[in-house]
DNA sequence: CTAGCTGCAAAGGATTTGCAAGCGC
DNA sequence: GCGCTTGCAAATCCTTTGCAGCTAG
């Protein structure tokens, strides 16, 4: 499988660095993650490798179809691997991310397509609001 | 209607200063727009009002509810009056912003509270994904 | 040798903070 | 006078760029 990787790059002229794969296994151990933080876990292991080679990396990734980001609302996006496909639930109040399958998003999607033609990718969109125990204390407090 | 702003804002021991005023105006005129944005608009004028002022009264102006923020993607958040209801579709690849009904979300939203007991927030949301030109020449350079 | 990679430092854009001066009540 | 507001400058955060050195083929 990285076999597969190495020889895309190489076809590109490209080669799979340490520093790469560093990254690369970041990203899926973490699962989604900030650019900081990957670079927090490949210095782990290397402490010399720069967090500007994390962001070029991520770039590299992301242009091959290996990664892929979210933006979870404010700041920092996040980076996943390519298989790592569900959406994300963002908390307006206590800033908690949860995920849900993106097929809920099916219909939605299909609807999008039909009407405005738009085709949607429903793994990089965060959607926002109230998850269950904000939304609960909320109501509580709305007096 | 603005006279119940100033009164809101009275009673929390707050002023409807003219920057203020300029503001909220910059951000219903506008629709949706950057701090930026605003900001360029309200120093038409009054060209002294500093960004920092824009920044301030537009986290105030969402603390009353009066505005909301939607982050289109990646970097700069848009801010647009409370009636301005509507889902932002972003396309991945040049960047354009639809608007559709924020209807089209009801059903996910119910979907997700019953679910996962999540308050979906339809108008904080941008999806994203390819608009339907981007989609058609993706396809045909998809060999 | 040539091209790709990397680290480091500096630059850049967006937003926030500290502070002193100004103004309304 | 007191506290809310503001402008300005500086600080922060996140990301990109320029550049010189190193490395693989």
């Amino acid at each position: 499988m990285d076999t597969e990787l190495r020889q895309t790059l190489h076809r590109r002229g490209l080669r799979m660095t340490p520093q790469r794969q560093l990254v690369l296994d970041a990203v899926a151990e973490l699962g989604h993650a900030t650019p900081e933080a990957i670079c927090s876990k490949v210095q782990e292991i290397a402490p010399a490798v720069n967090i500007t080679t994390v962001y070029r990396t991520l770039d590299l990734l992301e242009q091959l179809g290996i990664v892929r980001h979210t933006h979870l609302g404010h700041g920092a996006p996040t980076y996943a691997t390519g298989e790592h496909e569900h959406v994300h639930l963002v908390c307006h109040r206590c800033g908690t991310v949860d995920e849900v399958d993106a097929g809920l998003l099916d219909d939605l999607a299909e609807v999008l397509a039909s009407r405005v033609g738009f085709a949607l990718d429903p793994t990089h969109v965060a959607l926002s609001g109230l998850c269950s125990r904000c939304e609960t204390s909320d109501s509580e407090a709305d007096v």
